[in-house]
This record gives C-alpha cells, sequence and structure tokens, in this order.
DNA sequence: TTCCTTAATGATAAATATTATCATTACATA
DNA sequence: TATGTAATGATAATATTTATCATTAAGGAA
C-alpha cells in the first residue's frame, strides 16, 4: 500500500505519481525512465523531483536500489531482499525468488560481519534466445 | 604472465604500464584509479588510453569489469570468475573465492538459459568494525 | 478554516564518469 | 628499413548524478 511506503514523508502529488508508477513495477527502471513515465501524467515534474523522492524513499527502505546495469542505477519496488536473472544481450533484468543457504566458513571471511548478500545469475532471455 | 593477457594486441608500453599496475592487483581499482597510479611512472599516459586499454583487454577476456560499485565501473584483473565481499561502510571490495551449487529449478528460470552468477556479500570490514 | 513553519519542488548549474573523434605516432611484419 | 595500420593523446561530447537555491505548498497548530 503506497500510504505506509511514504510515512513519515510530506505527501506531494509528484512524490504519489511517482510511487503509483512503481508500484507493482517489475522492470526495475532508471531514473530516467521513472522520470519520462511519470512526466506523461505530470508535465511540470522536475528530474531533481525524481531523484531526490528516490533518496528519501531508499532512506526509508522503501525501494532498493541495484547495482546491476553497469551504466546507471536502477530501481526496484520490492525492498525484499530477492535475487535477479540479467539478459547478456538486452540487459532485461527479472527478479528471482529463490532463497540459497550460502553459508561463509569463518576462515574465508577475512574479518567481516557479513549481513546480506545478492545473486546475479547471467545468460539470455527468451526473446534474445530466439532473435539468434 | 602478461604477454599471454595481451597476446594478438600491439605491446605498447602504455598497456604494459597498465598491465604492471593490474597484476596482482586485489584492490578493483577503477578507471581513475588505474589512470592516477600509472600517470606517476608515465606521464604522458592519456585517460583515453586507460579505457581503450581496459576495453581491449576486457574483449580479450583478460580483466573483467565489475558492476559492484554503484558510482563506477571497477576492475578486475582476475577473470576467473569469483564471488566478491563488500564493505557497506569504507566501500572496500574483496575477493571470496568459495564455489557454490546455484542450482536453478526449470520453473524459475523464466525461459533464461543461464550461464553463470555472480554472488556480492555485504557486511562490515574489520576496520569499519573497530572504527565504531 | 486559516496561519505558519518547514520540507519539497523546479530550474539550473556543477560534478563525475564514460564514450567519441581524429590528427599524429609508433608497433610489428614484410 | 619501409610501410600499413592500430594505438596514443588531446579534447570534445554525452550521460548520469549531485548540488544550489529561490519559490511553493503540505500539514500541524491555533
Amino acid at each position: 500500500m503506497i500510504k505506509n511506503k511514504i510515512k513519515g514523508l510530506k505527501m506531494t502529488p509528484q512524490r504519489l505519481a511517482i510511487l503509483a508508477y512503481l508500484e507493482g513495477n517489475i522492470d526495475h527502471p532508471s531514473a530516467d525512465d521513472i522520470y519520462k513515465a511519470v512526466l506523461k501524467k505530470f508535465p511540470t515534474m522536475s528530474f531533481a523531483t525524481v531523484y531526490n523522492t528516490l533518496e528519501s524513499l531508499k532512506n526509508r527502505g522503501s525501494v532498493s536500489e541495484l547495482t546491476i546495469d553497469p551504466d546507471k542505477k536502477r530501481f526496484d519496488p520490492n525492498p525484499d531482499p530477492h535475487n535477479h536473472l540479467i539478459c547478456n544481450k538486452c540487459r532485461k533484468i527479472l527478479d528471482i525468488h529463490i532463497d540459497y543457504e550460502l553459508r561463509v566458513p569463518y576462515e574465508k571471511k577475512q574479518g567481516f560481519e557479513i549481513t546480506g548478500n545478492h545473486i546475479k545469475f547471467y545468460g539470455i532471455c527468451p526473446k534474445c534466445r530466439r532473435g539468434k
């Protein structure tokens, strides 16, 4: 529910529009994608507002920033830990929900306190497979 | 051995200097890190040459590009598949060599042909743990 | 409901990272 | 040693993200 994602922040129309676009979105859009999409319904939207909003939502844990695309940051409206499937050709990113037990033996930890992990699976998506 | 990493490419002093810096380097440097380091011993080095060389080495499979740091690309002179340990505070990146059997059941593959994976472990490094 | 404080917006500039262009240079092989 | 071509270096262009700041408006208080 969108209201929970924004609790504690001012509920501006711009933020609601951004959240509405993100809600249920599985495309892992970039800031530019979000800007372009929201602009259609909200012609006064500024780029700065997109970044500001994403920053706020990130800090609240309502969205997560993905470091998957080498060229730009992408955003995931699902902040629960999950993994991703990436097409090496078209760069499409899909969620993949499998939990693995990734135990790290003490002698491999190198003194780190490990708090989480993220798995990227690389491959070729169905569309790109057919296209070749 | 450096010569193998460059086989098929012209062996220029600039490239040798870059390779020498990368050889055995475990810091996962950015293009800028590499540029700054090589510049000390090679004052005429151009930024473009660093990028060009990294591109060539990447295409040959001699180095790999890491999508781990959200702000910039980093490079790993070890092209063999391995995983990474990342400090959430200081952003330091360490190699972690553990092989996991990450089986993906057919119904989770979403039509992808999976060719590889990469695991990022997040945590706090020893130095940052002490610093707090 | 109206007022008021303060956070948010929008316009824009600045910073950072990467890619592209191209004349000149120099590697490598014939 | 001469020569074709790939590589270099200088620089411009592009892309992404962050910073600045005057103006606006959300939302709690009166």
